[in-house]
DNA sequence: AAGCATTTGTGAATGTTTTCACGAACTACA
DNA sequence: TGTAGTTCGTGAAAACATTCACAAATGCTT
């Protein structure tokens, strides 16, 4: 039902209303939160008449229950449990990286290959053994895998986390996987940006 | 002239197509390259005839002169040079991520307030403080500016790079970014994807 | 050299997303 | 209560993106 597009704004709207939120701002308009996000009052309004909460005329809408609903359609009225394969220097960022526990995201088990990290503890989380994924799958509820290893590995553990049952797979590795319909899968490729970026700055400067 | 998604596309198409070179294929069709991607052929075809090399009619395109005009589109012939700003976790970890050095992205400084930090050496490059940025963008030739700094101080150096005149910036803090039209700026919010990724789970829960 | 089998490149058709524009809902104030 | 001033929600229009479908280009076989 809600399109691509508008889940990732609508993830942007939740952002800046949080940041309202603690600045003690309760009601902000479409053409003001236009304003601030570069986009268009009749964008705001046509994505947010897609969550529940409405707006009130002649007002704007209401921070607080529009946070509500957001999280709501958002997913982070509860908790998930993620998986994290691959305790490189991404997978250590990614596992420190406060925002995921701030809203609701939690690392239940992490996965090496390399016997030099197995049994190492990373605040309370002992990394183990690709062998042991399937079974923590189940044990710690994990709703979500998140891949950072090398391209090579990341087919296979991929793979694994499907047969493990997970439905959700976060990609960092620079490799474009090919995974069964009914599994949810995106692909965050830091060097991709980076070719975004470059791309754009070719652009400008043929100009 | 080329637009936001065919760039996305053409990065992807990029990176099949060297695996392909690694392994000795040196030709392909619209058709197999979009059953690799799950892609239509015209999509592909559509996509490929926006940069310059053309394809073989009864025989598809060659890979090696595709990755050719593919590099060249994206900028990928030449060097840049990239400013880290913020060594925490997440700064070490694009810093020494294999896929930018690959490409011909190159950390040339390294920018955190921490006085702990400053005077440290990551491969070469002493992390430096703030003020200095200004004159190492001069000095060094930086392109493009890379953010991993926590929300609070993302905004202002935003602004430093801006002022320092770079056209180019890769914002990884959760915080959306307001800098002048000219430059451009991409937002990798790390949690945005896991927000993302839940939104999909609570949906298809749902039926 | 001719005929068959491929596959490209691209107008035209279709599908999707964004913007426009305006009636209806609400507030504020006299 | 009435009038003026906001702002929302949403059909309809416009802009944009993808797919279809087919002529033209090429390779392969006889």
């Amino acid at each position: 039902m809600l399109n691509k597009h508008t889940i990732e704004r609508l993830v942007v709207y939740n952002r800046v209303l949080k940041d309202l939120r603690v600045r003690n701002i309760s009601q902000i308009t479409s053409e003001q939160l236009g304003e601030r996000l570069s986009k268009t009052s009749s964008q705001i309004r046509r994505d947010l008449s897609e969550v529940g909460k409405k707006g009130r005329p002649g007002v704007g809408y209401f921070v607080e229950e529009l946070i509500d609903s957001l999280d709501e359609v958002l997913g982070l009225k509860r908790k998930w449990g993620l998986a994290l394969i691959g305790a490189g220097n991404l997978g250590r960022a990614l596992f420190y990286y406060p925002g995921f526990k701030k809203e609701g995201y939690e690392f239940r088990a992490v996965i090496d290959a390399d016997p030099s990290k197995i049994g190492r503890n990373w605040s309370g989380v002992t990394i183990t053994s690709p062998d042991t994924l399937k079974k923590l799958v189940r044990e710690k509820n994990i709703d979500m895998g998140v891949i950072a290893v090398p391209s090579e590995a990341a087919s296979e553990v991929a793979g694994t986390l499907v047969g493990a049952g997970v439905k959700a797979v976060l990609n960092f590795a620079p490799v474009p996987l090919d995974l069964p319909e009914d599994v949810y899968l995106r692909h965050t490729d830091l060097a991709m940006d980076m070719e975004n970026l470059s791309c754009h700055l070719c652009e400008t400067e043929k100009k």
